[in-house]
DNA sequence: GAGCAAATAT
DNA sequence: CATATTTGCT
């Protein structure tokens, strides 16, 4: 074993119980509230621009086991969720729970875990991660003076952690901190659905989930906290801040997308 | 399950 | 056309 290993770990011990308590709290994986506010977009429309109050509807069984389920045929689960939307926040925190993670242990799995998004699949993470790694050997072989501009809007959005280009160096398990963002570059509208005349936004999907004081816990707050960083904001904030929008268009039938990005309402 | 390349879908 | 998802394979 390196020392570089060890070094990086036995910081990592300090800030993690451990990695038992970890795992356990991944099951907040989505898909009730996406079902039901699916359902709810079918049936309901009228509305044109206001977010709506969603008003929860009253689940009629208590026992709502999402994860643990084996027999019943959960809709949810197999319902085909909307394509997903990978903003410049949402990209950012893939890329920070990586950075966080370090090359070795940023698996799918794991990454999904630490960025807490409910709605977000392994599968997302993966694909992501795919595209993110062909992105990253691009950076390294042409990426200044190479032919290849800046195709990658996403992710040239987001700073890349200097370790993922030199593994040679140390791998910090504390993640590096982007105190500064190129606001020039994040001002630019994010991909959004060209509807324009009816797009419906609803909330259904929350980061992260109230519980234990873990290394997500943490991880996650530093997240939050970077949110408010630019400038000044008088306004209460919220920590509860949902971020989906289920965007549907009418105009072609069924067309739903998913969009995650922090909401804040203003 | 993870990684990758190619096909497919939106 | 860009990009996310799916598919087949290792």
């Amino acid at each position: 074993m390196r020392e570089e290993d060890s070094n990086w770990f036995a910081k990592w011990e300090e800030e993690l119980p451990s990695p038992e308590e970890l795992i356990p709290l991944s099951q907040s994986l989505i898909t009730p509230d996406l079902a039901i506010a699916f359902d709810l977009h079918r049936n309901n429309n009228s509305n044109s621009g206001q977010p709506l109050p969603q008003t929860t509807p009253p689940q009629p069984n208590s026992s709502a086991e999402i994860a643990g389920d084996s027999t019943g045929d959960e809709p949810a689960r197999t319902l085909k969720r909307p394509r997903l939307v990978w903003t410049p926040q949402l990209h950012k925190r893939f890329v920070d729970a990586v950075a966080h993670l370090g090359i070795k242990n940023a698996v799918p799995k794991t990454i999904m875990q630490l960025m807490s998004v409910d709605g977000l699949t392994r599968e997302n993470v993966a694909s992501h991660l795919q595209k993110y790694r062909l992105y990253l050997k691009r950076m390294k072989s042409g990426g200044g003076g190479g032919g290849s501009g800046d195709s990658d809007h996403l992710f040239a959005s987001s700073p890349v952690p200097p370790h993922f280009l030199h593994p040679t160096s140390r791998q910090s398990s504390d993640l590096f901190i982007p105190s500064f963002v190129p606001i020039s570059t994040q001002q630019q509208h994010i991909a959004a659905p060209p509807s324009q005349f009816l797009h419906r936004q609803i909330s259904a999907v929350n980061f992260t989930s109230p519980t234990k004081a873990t290394d997500q816990a943490m991880f996650l707050a530093r997240q939050q906290s970077e949110l408010q960083q630019p400038v000044f904001k008088p306004s209460s904030l919220h920590l509860h801040s949902q971020v989906a929008n289920y965007t549907q268009d009418l105009k072609s039938g069924a067309k739903t997308v998913l969009t995650l990005f922090p909401t804040r309402d203003d």
